[in-house]
DNA sequence: ATGGTTGGGATCCAA
């Protein structure tokens, strides 16, 4: 399949960029997914998490042809991986340890004008919502604190971060199909979503998703394989977020789950999420 | 209350 003749723009633009985030459970194996992803939708960034892959057999030359000669790859074999990918020239920021772990989580890159996105990977914490019984629940807990203290220490005046993935946490009783049913589930525990929505006011960040819809209406990123009929059932949970800097705030122009990725042949468990900014619209 | 599905890389783990 040939790709359509991709943007040759390679230049910082001038105009709003749009910056897409998905949790992609395997790059390899979404190759044709996100082919019709980029297609269509052709951010400028993309930041993904779960590639599993290696970076020696990252499959380059599907975001070459779609137009992104720039990336920032962490890889390891089979499990995590984050990945950031742009149409202009980005540096690598950062590329943090969390919790003192070899695990690739997380990656950082700084754009032209000075902004950092930060695209992270925070654990799923298995299927025991107790720090004593299941290591992988404390170790969420763990990144989430580490998060926080790192978030405190960026301060909050003249910052331009962009903070973006798979947070694997449903902060909000409208981010889940069920606030009742889900309190006992991992994803949705009291010291989760208390604990991202601390770690939110640490920095000021600004939930873009919610920005454009209501604290009362349902808004969801992610819904199961399990499910037989996802779509019909609808048992989402919104794990995957974008946040601004309040110095950003000016810049958000839109934000959407592109929900219709959840859909198609061998998708995803996670649809991608796409924020349209104009960094020049911040006074800064 | 239970089990349901997927990907990676080995015959099970993580999600």
């Amino acid at each position: 399949m040939a790709a359509k003749k991709p943007k040759t723009e390679t230049d910082f633009p001038k105009r709003a960029l749009t910056l897409a985030t998905w949790n992609i459970n395997s790059v390899r194996a979404r190759q044709d997914l996100m082919h019709g992803f980029l297609q269509q939708y052709a951010p400028d960034i993309l930041c993904l998490q779960e590639t599993k892959v290696r970076d020696s057999e990252f499959p380059h030359d599907l975001f070459v042809q779609h137009g992104y000669a720039h990336r920032l790859i962490q890889g390891q074999p089979g499990y995590n991986g984050v990945a950031i990918f742009a149409r202009f020239p980005i540096e690598l920021a950062e590329a943090r340890k969390l919790v003192g772990r070899d695990d690739k989580r997380h990656i950082a890159a700084r754009l032209p004008d000075g902004t950092v996105i930060h695209n992270y990977y925070v654990p799923a914490g298995g299927d025991i919502p107790d720090p004593k019984k299941n290591d992988k629940f404390q170790h969420k807990l763990d990144v989430l604190a580490e998060m926080t203290a790192w978030s405190k220490g960026l301060g909050r005046k003249g910052k331009r971060h962009v903070l973006v993935g798979d947070l694997n946490i449903a902060p909000l009783e409208s981010d889940v199909w069920s606030h009742k049913q889900l309190l006992d589930v991992v994803s949705h525990t009291p010291v989760e979503t208390e604990g991202l929505l601390a770690l939110q006011k640490t920095h000021g960040w600004l939930d873009a998703m919610r920005h454009f819809v209501g604290p009362s209406e349902k808004l969801y990123s992610w819904w199961s394989y399990r499910s037989p009929d996802w779509e019909k059932a609808d048992k989402g949970r919104r794990l995957d977020h974008v946040w601004l800097s309040p110095d950003l705030a000016p810049a958000l122009k839109g934000c959407q789950v592109v929900k219709a990725m959840r859909g198609k042949e061998k998708a995803s468990d996670h649809a991608p999420v796409l924020a349209t900014l104009d960094l020049a619209a911040t006074g800064g």
